[in-house]
DNA sequence: ATAATATGCAACTGCATAGTTGCATGTATC
DNA sequence: GATACATGCAACTATGCAGTTGCATATTAT
């Protein structure tokens, strides 16, 4: 059998997979792709734990480009930047794409056992 | 400020994204999505990792749904199971239009100033 | 039966992360 | 200047997880 090396491309988005992979950050994108620039603060009003553990959860969706922070007088606003989220859509859409293309392959084996497929 | 409250179906796909968060399991899914049924030994060849170490990651694709496993002999076959990685996929998009939408109703409100949107 | 192969189970280490609390710093507001 | 508000920093706990090693069990081959 070949060695499998997977593409640098998908590799790349793990670490976006794993930002989104937490409830409590998976909400707060969805807050923020709603469209506002909102503070730590009313970041905080949408959930239950402290607003410390907030800032950290925005550090790691900063950390993996989902959001931007700009600062405001004496508060900081947060922003959805949508570019990273698209790059991980499109690695799933390639996933799927492969995905379908070998159940073909494989169909068209079967329908025609005579032709090797190699 | 409203609280804002995040669509349940979306909360859901956080275990999938955690699944797919880390390289290792990345390369996994990867590796078996290009068609295959394939077994642990198998899989531990492409990595640099232990078996066992390969079997926990496949129990964590597994508890997300992203892999399923058919017993053969003494062997233990892994392949890729498509529908909860969609799932995800269309989380994706969701967000994506949703921010999309956001972008638009912005841009109209900044053209015609005078309409106030609530 | 024996040997080789494929996997399972359990204990252990090390490290990352989620979450907290307490206090300090900067910024409006009166 | 004093007060209230928004955030930053640091220390600490607890839990989970990636990965390993050692040994046991099941299955195929000789």
């Amino acid at each position: 059998m070949r060695k499998p090396r997977t593409p640098a491309t998908l590799q790349k988005t793990a670490p976006v997979f794993a930002a989104l992979g937490d409830p409590t950050r998976l909400h707060l994108v969805a807050v923020l792709c709603a469209g506002g620039a909102l503070s730590i603060a009313q970041l905080t009003m949408g959930t239950t734990i402290t607003r410390q553990a907030v800032t950290k959860h925005l550090a790691v969706l900063a950390e993996a480009g989902l959001v931007h922070d700009v600062r405001q007088g004496r508060e900081r606003l947060w922003e959805f930047e949508p570019a990273r989220l698209d790059e991980a859509r499109r690695s799933l859409e390639a996933i799927s794409r492969q995905w379908d293309q070998a159940l073909r392959r494989l169909k068209a084996l079967v329908e025609r056992p005579d032709r090797t497929d190699h």
